[in-house]
DNA sequence: GACAAAAACGACCGGTCGTTCTTATTCTTC
DNA sequence: GAAGAATAAGAACGACCGGTCGTTTTTGTC
């Protein structure tokens, strides 16, 4: 029973990185099942069907971006330490842990948007307890007098996500050797809004 | 030699709107043809590849973008009523014209992002034309003296671009009732930092 | 080392993909 | 209305899709 679970955590670890590039539908068992030097009858025996290996791989995202992102901000202090590392652990989420690969929510967000059905359920959910998260750091702040309490937390927690697409847009798409800058300069501007 | 540019165009047409909900490689030939009660291959007679017809697409949507947007806005005065235009037919373009279909652009942003080729290349383009255009607008905003003359208008443009990601991710994604308001309160933030 | 269970295999299913032919129909023009 | 070109249809292709099957290999346990 040991080998089993070695061999499917191979297969959603490889699909989650395929995924970050060719999106959910692209990952085909075929291509996937070659690139680990499996038969594609001997993977597909791992899982139930293809969906199930979505979530599987979906589930495994999320799980990736709380280990990254979240917990280690819910680490720091409340307030803006917290708020600043969820933002920088946001963007070197996007940036991609390990050079390839893109923010499979945004991918996942676009390809699923018209798409219904238990991934797309799934994928709303995880994007609204992000949204959530930030939200609560920002009223956090607020409770700690670093930010003015007369701000919409629900507000700033949506132009944080759109400065994380902008920066996923910019630097991907675009190349544009500025993001960084750019996305660090619109949350200056942000946060100094929210201070003022 | 008149008919047949009318199906190509009433081909380019359907597969256009397909592309907003399914994306450009998803639009198969066989489904295109068929909602079109056009045999496959009377259909793929009419380009030299599929590629060459998602060129075409884009280059509807460049069109449609540009009679929808920028030549409207470019009709208004110098400075902000020439912004506000542009951010209010942006808004307007990501609703989606005739509601249903999401913006093809940022569907694409992410098809495209690890998929090189012609029509990333030309996408990559007709990105960095809006970026420009709205960033042109700020300068001449700040020209007719209605925005600071110390503000970086790149910076501002792709702020802009960010504001737009968040609202389709909002409105289409998360079908927040609020992602109009959210939007708008955005944009006037930024107006307001961008004139102080 | 035997033996059952787990895991991987290879062949194959019906379908669909983009693409290429050849053939038939429909236009346009004189 | 006939001639010739433009347009569409039809059939077929090789490749691949997700998924199923029975069989063989590997694994863990006694």
């Amino acid at each position: 029973m040991r080998k089993g679970e070695q061999t499917r955590k191979g297969i959603v670890d490889k699909a989650y990185l395929l995924a970050g590039q060719l999106g959910l539908e692209g990952v085909t068992l075929g291509t996937l099942a070659s690139s680990l030097s499996l038969s594609k009858s001997g993977l597909f025996a791992h899982f139930k069907s293809k969906e199930a290996l979505q979530l599987e791989v979906l589930e495994e995202a999320i799980g990736r971006f709380t280990r990254h992102v979240v917990t280690p901000a819910l680490g720091k202090p409340r307030g803006l330490p917290r708020l600043n590392a969820m933002f920088d652990g946001y963007l070197s989420w996007i940036r991609g842990v390990s050079g390839r690969g893109s923010c499979l929510f945004l991918s996942l967000a676009h390809e699923y948007d018209d798409r219904p059905g238990p991934v797309r359920d799934r994928l709303v959910e995880s994007q609204r307890a992000w949204l959530d998260t930030l939200a609560k750091a920002v009223r956090l702040a607020v409770s700690e007098g670093h930010l003015r309490g007369t701000i919409d937390a629900d507000q700033a927690a949506i132009e944080l996500v759109g400065i994380g697409m902008a920066y996923q847009h910019a630097t991907r798409l675009l190349k544009d050797p500025k993001a960084d800058k750019r996305a660090r300069a619109a949350y200056d501007a942000l946060l100094q809004r929210l201070r003022k």
